[in-house]
DNA sequence: AATAATGCAACTGAGTTTGTTACGAATAGC
DNA sequence: GCTATTCGTAACAAACTCAGTTGCATTATT
């Protein structure tokens, strides 16, 4: 794998589940469909439960499952809870001292926060139903 | 510096320029005022000029100056100059041989296309004279 | 008790990116 | 022509990111 690859690999899974919501997959079934790890899977699918998209159960017989119908998450909940920030402006430990230099890193920042918001609207428009295979 | 480094030097710098289209600045000029090297500035600006964004001359009062009027540069020449590819899916040489999931993978590579196309046209909304500062 | 699953920490290896040095090529001014 | 200045580029080092892996504790079912 290679860039996005957490994007990638969440999408997926969740167009998988939209298909089937009810079933319960474990992270080493999923992992086999993705060509990846049960722990690398984990920690994806972790972020998405962390945000209420998905429900883990442990155990015998436990695994992942929505947490929502798939109509009601869309692929704005999914980018917010991965935390990808993919429009991320610097760190605030850069921020310049002469007064000018300041001026215009805020409106650079502030263009950025628009069009990430801008993004994300659009995100938002998208469920992961629509997505869904098999 | 950290991600992102190279749209937010690039964004920077056209800022500042747009707001003095004549003026050329030479590479450690920009540098100074970005917090980095000239080799660095050199590498991202090159991308731009190679994208027709700018231009460069070389020797005695050589350096870097817009190839544009600041309003007909818009962010998405700029994203589109770096080749940066946020929403990038996975590499071809991944694509599943179950035709239930070589389905579903195109699904999503085409929403996360879809997502990409979007982005860009709203970049497109903005120029860099939206930015500029000084 | 045994089994099967998540949760989590720690480590590794590959890849990416920034910073740096060095040097060649081109240009302007003397 | 000579010199100073600047870009262009290659090569390298250091830092960072990230997927993958192993190991083990925890929890739940049978």
């Amino acid at each position: 794998m290679k860039r996005n690859s957490r994007l990638s690999l969440a999408l997926h899974t969740l167009g998988h589940m939209a298909g089937e919501p009810d079933r319960v997959r474990t992270s080493a079934e999923i992992a086999e469909h993705a060509g990846t790890n049960p722990v690398v899977v984990r920690r994806v699918l972790g972020k998405l439960r962390e945000a209420g998209l998905l429900t883990s159960e442990k155990g015998h017989a436990g695994g992942w499952k929505l947490a929502r119908p798939p109509r009601q998450i869309t692929l704005a909940d999914v980018y917010l809870a991965l935390d990808e920030s993919l429009i991320a402006t610097d760190s605030d430990d850069q921020v310049p001292s002469c007064s000018v230099e300041h001026a215009l890193h805020r409106r650079v920042t502030g263009v950025m926060k628009d069009i990430e918001q801008s993004l994300i609207e659009r995100l938002g428009e998208t469920s992961i139903d629509e997505m869904r295979g098999a």
